[in-house]
DNA sequence: CCAGCAGTTGACGTGAACGTAAAGGTCATC
DNA sequence: GATGACCTTTACGTTCACGTCAACTGCTGG
């Protein structure tokens, strides 16, 4: 669980993911699009991690024959896909949000269901600490324990 | 990482693990055993996991015939195994650490190791505690954005 | 004598999130 | 036209901590 770097959220060289907002769907023929490779370094993962996202139905990329092409928005949906990886989301849990943000779900709804994700990972995310708490504080416990027989 | 119900550790029945102290390692010859459903039932957990220890070598009882018979040595033993697990250890430390309880080793090594595992894995756990912090207020943050916008 | 249960072994499955070949296509460049 | 950088696919491997099954043996009670 050793949090992945959150340095990787930041979606770098553009829309900072403006959360679950795909602001220009079809950017891609307006010319900006990216490589694997480009999304890769930018968002500090391997190109295999990518297709394996898209393996999974997470990512939909264009292609010019069978070369991937990402738009900004696929960029942006990458960098959610990450960010929410990064909170501790798994893959089923990021694809089930994501699918709400396909044709036919209503805007609100959509945000209602991220919403309520998130504070069910939050509230995971809590009980997780404390537990943390308890084994670390179990652990000094037994620590003293030893010195003592030293 | 979800911390398993730490209700195992107590070892039930009999000397509270005295921490990596064996006292007796001959009490199988002065009559009490257990059979590996005892200790199962002992300590919540399923004989498969017993033999899944064994074969990792992590616990060696005898037998008599193909019976695996468990002194309260090996019930001590299990005890301590459990309760790493518990306190986040890898099968593969608890293994280093019991390794270090075997003939020829001195007891204050065996100490001092045990005590410097310990530390590690207490900086290890300060460490998720704080990326867990983090993360945790991240997820509120982007909670609050997400209101913000209903 | 036989059913039933507790025990044994070995082999294979699970799930998450990829990694790692292997084998090949395509493109610009020297 | 050959090299190298980049891309593609399919498919199997990895790690951890077991679970699940199948097929068998051995003991005890009725």
């Amino acid at each position: 669980m050793a949090a992945p770097a959150l340095s990787a959220l930041s979606d770098p060289g553009g829309a900072v993911l403006p959360a679950p907002v795909f602001p220009d769907p079809d950017l891609s023929a307006s010319g900006e699009s990216f490589t694997i490779s480009d999304l890769a370094r930018a968002f500090d993962i391997t190109p295999r991690t990518i297709r394996f996202y898209e393996g999974e139905g997470l990512i939909h990329p264009t292609r010019r024959g069978s070369q991937r092409m990402f738009s900004r928005a696929d960029r942006a949906r990458l960098a959610w896909i990450l960010r929410g990886r990064a909170v501790g989301f798994s893959l089923a849990d990021i694809r089930e949000l994501l699918d709400m943000y396909a044709p036919g779900q209503s805007r609100s709804a959509q945000l209602k269901a991220t919403l309520e994700k998130s504070r069910e990972r939050i509230a995971a995310l809590e009980a997780q600490r404390n537990a943390l708490d308890a084994t670390i504080a179990e652990l000094s416990d037994f620590c003293r324990t030893i010195e003592d027989k030293i």
